[in-house]
DNA sequence: GTTCGACCCTAACGATCGTTAGGGTACCCG
DNA sequence: CGGGTACCCTAACGATCGTTAGGGTCGAAC
């Protein structure tokens, strides 16, 4: 049985992703605990609270699933595997996602440092996937690494959009990563 | 002389990019106008305007982008079009297209879904290209037309992210299409 | 020289905001 | 039994919200 604090967080990133940090206030939050207002302040401290945990719970599902991939992979494979991964949280965890990607600036002082800091590192992770796989000749050897991870990134973060829960996102990340390895060139698979 | 009306939908477009449009409060539009808040009710009629005033502004300038096309181009260089226009856009009203992308939402009534299906429109429009690049056989035979879109469609409504204004952005636009038709594989490219 | 439109002011409205204080109930553990 | 912990209440706080009413100034047009 979920405590009444996890309750809240849930509530409060599923609130935060439908209409907003600024648009969700801690009366809607209340109501949505079937509670007064005031009694939320036995939970938390402050509305940022809410959504700073909603931030950093987004930050590490995110780098949890680019820690499980193997360190032995090749780049190519692992660029597959973070897509797939990344496809994953968001179908699984669609407000923390989206909270993670449209909320981030309302968070204030070092908790935003803290945050964007993280948010950087992720798309670090990656790109140095895509630098490995051109250094180790996996990938074409005039590839532009940066080019190419502001690519998958892209498609990454605006999953949120369109990304329906239930849906195979082992399959959709599949066909992402195959178009950008093969390209969209007739001649290039000659099948 | 930009009438102060103009000036007024600049300055919001600004605002609500930097802070959101829940976190800008008529206040601070009367403050970036050095006027008394009262005072902006002379030009509208409620904090909505400005916001769909934007979004307006947004939607056309995308679409007139697309307009500007020609029909008999081959759909693989529509769609290298299509990317310079859109991230010519980008950068030159970054402001606006920054409120297109993320503040949508918090539009009300029959407004709301004018700009939304505007957005649809824009979006099939770029849909278009790609299936018709595929039946003419400019691109692949066995192309997933809609995951290919989406792939575009993705960089272009993530740009505004990463974008800053100045650079130039047909280059950028013509390494990610070089990216997409070509792909990432080593063999793909004979150098 | 008066009328008109564009522009801005002050002052206040009712509503809602996030937050606090202080008190209360119910259950578990010693 | 006593103490603690988890949870919720009512009532109010000062601040800020979007909006309105009514009045005022200025320059251009007729």
């Amino acid at each position: 049985m979920p405590s009444r604090r996890t309750e809240l967080t849930r509530q409060a990133a599923r609130l935060f992703a439908e209409k907003g940090y600024h648009g969700t206030s801690i009366g809607d939050l209340a109501a949505a605990m079937g509670v007064q207002k005031g009694s939320l302040y036995a939970h938390i401290s402050s509305k940022q609270d809410l959504l700073y945990e909603t931030m950093a719970e987004g930050a590490h599902t995110f780098h949890a699933g680019l820690d499980a991939i193997p360190d032995e992979a090749p780049a190519t494979e692992k660029i597959r595997l973070a897509l797939r991964s990344h496809l994953r949280v968001v179908s699984d965890q669609l407000d923390v996602a989206t909270v993670f990607v449209q909320e981030w600036r309302y968070l204030e002082g070092t908790r935003r440092d803290e945050i964007v800091a993280l948010r950087r590192r992720y798309e670090e992770r990656i790109r140095g996937y895509f630098r490995e796989g051109r250094e180790l000749g996996e990938l074409r050897s005039d590839l532009d690494d940066a080019t190419a991870a502001l690519l998958v990134l892209s498609a990454a973060n605006w999953a949120y959009t369109w990304l329906q829960p239930g849906r195979d996102t082992d399959a959709l990340a599949d066909r992402f990563y195959d178009l950008l390895v093969e390209g969209m060139r007739g001649y290039a698979t000659p099948a």
